[in-house]
DNA sequence: ACACAAAACTAACGGTTATTAGTTTTTTGG
DNA sequence: CCAAAAAACTAATAACCGTTAGTTTTGTGT
């Protein structure tokens, strides 16, 4: 009889979303069983059931924990006073930390969402857009004080967080470059472009 | 007995894999079923069948029909006498064009590559690989040539691919800004960044 | 109009799915 | 050390999956 090992200060049902989170990574959230499931966390797939409720809850929590994270440090930068380039500068080098440091989860969040079942996938989509709104106003403040060029801010948000979710294909060439190397010539591309 | 519907110089084939490049957007590849696809046709499962070899042949139909179209185009600008920075606006422009063109399935391709199968997968990896790379190849002549700054060729191809690819989140939008406007814009941040 | 091919149909196959019920084992707290 | 709670197990369910076989209908060329 296998046993479910658990992190320090964590849950058992925290080691099951994690797990979760890397198989759904992998395989995608619809091609992924909850028997594989069970399987690398170390268990039946019966099992599982007596720590969570269902394989949707999974990826709605794993959906929502990312969502949030970012939605609170918005809230934060949005709160410091800085200029809008400063802004956007500390925005940026968050999603790449966030990246780096919760691939597996912010990459379901990115690409799974899809599989997200009513009401929680427009609750999902709600929030997304006005992250991104809340961005585009910061880019508009910066276009009125003169620091920002009058580009349409939309395709600037646009731009800005495709690029940073681009990052799921940096693992593959990772060892060519430091981290913070990469840090500093994406805000450097992103703000300053690439053109002498 | 319904019959499938095909367009005028399309078989019946690419109708099918049209439909199904609509709905594998829409639902992800491995949420799709047979049924359902049969169902927006307008026949039976079975039906299918005497059209297509199987569900994953869709699918590689899709990804190598886009991943081909794309290397086409390198191949024409590779061959072009312009410098570095005019062979990345003409791709960047291709690409957007692309995903406003044929947009279900550059989506896919963008999203359920990994649901094929092997040896299809890999194929499909190097060919994106070798892409990448050629890319690269274009920036790194850039920068020996004193056009384009001294950025990691890597980053930089990162940063595009992914915010042309980004316009996949673009649909909503459409309204506020025209097609042409939106594309003079994105080659103008990814080439001259964003501030003054 | 008739023969042949193409393309539709119905029915069914074995396999997999998420989930539940019921039972047994393990862990925990007094 | 024993009782209660937590967490594992086995077994089974009904639903759905891609695909095949066999049959019938439709379209085509002479």
């Amino acid at each position: 009889m296998a046993k479910i090992k658990v992190a320090k200060n964590g849950t058992k049902r925290d080691a099951i979303t994690q797990k979760g989170a890397g198989l759904f990574r992998k395989k995608g959230f619809a091609a992924s069983s909850m028997r594989e499931l069970a399987d690398s966390v170390g268990v039946e797939a019966s099992s599982l059931y007596n720590h969570i409720g269902s394989k949707s809850e999974i990826l709605r929590s794993i959906c929502f924990t990312v969502a949030n994270r970012f939605t609170s440090q918005l809230n934060e930068v949005e709160q410091v006073s800085q200029d809008a380039v400063g802004k956007l500068e500390n925005l940026i080098r968050f999603h790449i930390q966030m990246m780096l440091e919760n691939f597996d989860e912010v990459y379901v969040a990115n690409h799974e969402w899809k599989q997200l079942e009513e009401p929680y996938l427009s609750n999902f989509l709600s929030q997304r857009k006005a992250y991104e709104n809340r961005l585009a106003d910061i880019i508009r403040d910066g276009i009125s004080k003169g620091s920002i060029k009058d580009i349409n801010p939309h395709v600037v948000v646009l731009i800005i967080l495709s690029a940073v979710r681009g990052l799921e294909f940096w693992q593959r060439n990772k060892k060519n470059i430091s981290e913070s190397e990469l840090v500093e010539q994406m805000v450097s591309h992103l703000l300053n472009g690439i053109t002498k």
